[in-house]
RNA sequence: GGCGGGUUAGCUCAGUUGGUUAGAGCAGCGGAAUCAUAAUCCGUUUGUCCGGGGUUCAAAUCCCUGACCCGCUACCA
């Protein structure tokens, strides 16, 4: 048909995760589009796989005691198992530790080692370097990354690690990254918005990436040029994308299957895939990938999903919940590409019965019951069309029926005809819709023609019946081989329902004129689900409605020290005594007070804020300040209270939380009024004043 | 703080280059029908298209401005 052809991939999944919706999403997003593209006559390379090097594996495997092989062995496995009971239909399930892949990584390596750039700087060099480092993520933090000292991710302890690395010269190539993505191709990565924020980053010199391990550190990967060391995992996990297809070449053409012309990605590994991998691969001078999708995440509930607060779905049980084929609709209809989706059984349940069901599924019955008057045999051409007219004796009673009828085929052709744009914009929740709606057109039809009421007629009645059930198969027969890519066994019941199959249908995708159906009865095919035992509507969650204010802990400080920030001009980093402790503030008052003015003094510091690293140094709370004339800040001054008093708005009770955000505390205004601080018009006291501010009324404080 | 995106029916969202009475699905309400899976079909929402200003013969659509929400990023503190 199309002769063309579609190399799709998927990440390769951590071996030490348990899949969940999120890995379903993806993989189910790839199985779809590949078996859109093989429905339009392309050849498809389908590429999924999982990831099983580096130290997590390596501890995981100890801790079990089997060999870290064997454990990647077991444990990959259940991704394979996963796919296998969602009917993913890969053409490769590439795996890290593959004796290909390990060799062909040493082989892109040793180029990389030996490469120069015009300029005739290598392209990798070493160089001694120090830094925080977090053995659960395996990489390094960079001070101001940290969160109280911790990884900011797994908020673990890191520790300060010098050691030699070797570096690939990423930086070489960021002008030539951002031509390619803006200029050159500006559909690489999508959607649109993706794309805008992977520039914006770029704005920013881009550092050189850090592509090695020392095997004292980390054995559990692949060895580099130099014996001592391994790959960095990302590196060695992007590369899976071209090593599973190193040497092979589509059939049909003879070309090579890479590069990919779709990277299906998760919005959280963008960055790695726009700019890593890219950058890798030019440096590699091998072809890009031609699109790189970064879809949403799944919300539970409104809630992000994930493994902590343990509202992870499982993909399995999904499945023997409603159905493989009802999830997989599911998931591609209700995310729209790019943005985040909703998953709860209500949204489920109605989505199931409202299109599944009520149209698609209710829709065939209707065909099938009425077909047994005509012993299922249905026979048609173009010719007896003109029975319409005969029939009711005026062609005004036939109006209603031949407007259904014409919409019906319009709406058919229509469908296919769209198919190839929808699937290469990927707009497959769009197409959906659009398959599903046929089935509207179907009951429309049915309704306004009865074909119930001629059942029990003569010749005449029964020759009509069996064109409006003929009209009806084959109306359906184009809707369930569209609607196959997402739910394939379904669809095979269903077309052997109308006495095809999916392949035999597949190359006739096109309304006929003319021809036969031999139908069978067969059970409904997407049953309705009960909302009595499933909770119908989401409760849209009463927040209580608390005073932000209240979560926040604010306390009188006195300033102990006052040091220029080594590495930012506008801040100052404090020592404050919070009573009974010392606190490490960093305050952006630089432009605004010397330093004399702060030692010994009082201020208000939000005491349960988030800690952040502000260019390196660690700021465990924030100083409150007053905007006053000429842009300057003047420093809260809660007067006569002692370091450590609570601080509190009058009449607002307090319940400081543990620990709040910036953003939470910004949606507490704070203004002068009257040389005083207030909140909401209530003043701030401590139990021996109020707060004091130097400003005109109405200045904001924060 | 910077950049980007958003705000359209009760809910989830479409609205192409500005152009007739602003749409779909779901939910709700009323009716019809009885072939079918308590399914279907028809009708039904007086929507300040977030507010304010402007350009235009004409603005949901373009410009300015304000509010709120979200994403990325930051010498946020």
């Amino acid at each position: 048909m199309s002769n063309k052809t579609f190399y799709v991939t998927t990440p390769i999944y951590y071996v030490n995760d348990v899949p969940h919706i999120g890995h379903a999403y993806t993989t189910v997003l790839a199985d779809v589009l590949s078996r859109y593209h093989k429905l339009l006559g392309d050849e498809v390379f389908f590429l999924t796989g999982t990831d099983e090097h580096g130290q997590k594996v390596q501890q995981a495997a100890e801790k079990r005691g089997v060999t870290p092989q064997a454990h990647c062995d077991e444990y990959s496995e259940r991704f394979k198992s996963a796919w296998k009971d969602l009917n993913i239909d890969f053409n490769h399930f590439i795996r890290t530790t593959d004796k290909a892949h390990v060799e062909y990584v040493q082989r892109k390596m040793e180029e990389l080692w030996n490469k120069k750039l015009p300029s005739g700087e290598s392209l990798i060099y070493d160089k001694e370097y120090s830094g925080w480092y977090s053995t659960s993520e395996e990489r390094f933090f960079s001070e101001d990354e940290l969160v109280d000292g911790k990884d900011p991710i797994s908020n673990r302890a890191v520790e300060w690690i010098t050691e030699k690395n070797y570096f690939f010269r990423m930086s070489a190539f960021q002008e030539k990254l951002i031509h390619y993505i803006e200029i050159e191709k500006p559909d690489f990565i999508l959607p649109d918005f993706r794309k805008n924020e992977v520039l914006g980053f770029l704005k920013q010199p881009l550092r050189d990436l850090c592509i090695s391990r020392p095997k004292s550190r980390l054995n559990w990967g692949i060895t580099l040029p130099d014996p001592d060391y391994v790959a960095y995992v990302w590196v060695d996990a992007l590369l899976n994308y071209a090593s599973a297809v190193d040497g092979k070449k589509f059939k049909t053409i003879g070309n090579n299957v890479w590069p990919a012309d779709f990277h299906l990605i998760g919005k959280d590994i963008l960055t790695t895939h726009a700019i890593y991998w890219t950058t890798l691969l030019m440096a590699l001078e091998m072809p890009l990938p031609k699109h790189i999708l970064a879809h949403g995440w799944w919300m539970i509930d409104n809630a992000r999903m994930s493994k902590t607060t343990g509202n992870v779905v499982s993909p399995l049980a999904m499945k023997d919940k409603y159905g493989v084929d009802a999830f997989r609709f599911f998931l591609i209809r209700e995310m729209t590409m790019g943005y985040d989706a909703t998953f709860s059984d209500a949204i489920f349940v109605t989505r199931l019965n409202a299109s599944l069901a009520n149209d698609v599924g209710n829709g065939l019955s209707r065909v099938l019951k009425l077909a047994e008057f005509l012993e299922f045999k249905l026979d048609y051409s173009q010719d007896n069309f003109s029975e319409y007219v005969r029939f009711g004796n005026s062609s005004a009673s036939a109006q209603p029926q031949l407007f259904a009828y014409e919409s019906l085929i319009n709406t058919s052709r229509a469908v296919i005809r769209e198919l190839p744009g929808m699937v290469e914009k990927v707009f497959l929740s769009f197409a959906l819709d659009s398959h599903v709606g046929l089935f509207g057109d179907l009951n429309r039809y049915l309704e306004v023609s009865a074909p119930w009421k001629l059942a029990k007629g003569g010749e005449v009645e029964k020759r009509l019946l069996n064109n409006i059930l003929w009209h009806c198969s084959e109306a359906m027969r184009i809707g369930f081989t569209l609607l196959h890519p997402v739910m394939p066994k379904k669809m095979d019941e269903a077309l052997a329902a109308l006495g095809w199959t999916f392949e035999e249908s597949q190359k006739q995708l096109v309304w006929r004129d003319s021809g036969s159906f031999s139908l069978k009865s067969i059970s409904p095919l997407f049953p309705r689900i009960d909302t009595k035992t499933i909770p119908v509507a989401d409760a849209p969650g009463k927040t209580e409605s608390t005073d932000p204010f209240s979560s926040v802990e604010l306390r009188a400080v006195k300033i102990l020290s006052v040091e220029d920030h080594p590495n930012a001009e506008a801040l100052y980093v404090l020592q404050v005594d919070a009573g009974g402790e010392t606190r490490t503030v960093c305050a952006g008052l630089r432009k605004h007070l010397t330093k004399e003015e702060l030692i010994g003094k009082m201020g208000v510091l939000v005491a349960n804020l988030k800690p952040a690293s502000l260019r390196g140094v660690m700021s465990q709370g924030m100083m409150l300040a007053a905007d006053s004339e000429g842009g300057k800040l003047s420093l809260a001054n809660p007067e006569s209270a002692q370091p450590g008093d609570a601080i509190t708005a009058e009449g607002l009770e307090s319940h400081p939380k543990p620990q709040i955000n910036l953003k939470d505390f910004e949606k507490c205004p704070l203004a002068a009024k009257g040389g005083k601080v207030h909140y909401k018009g209530k003043e701030l006291r401590s139990p021996h004043g109020a707060v004091l501010a130097q400003a005109p009324d109405g200045a904001v404080v924060k």
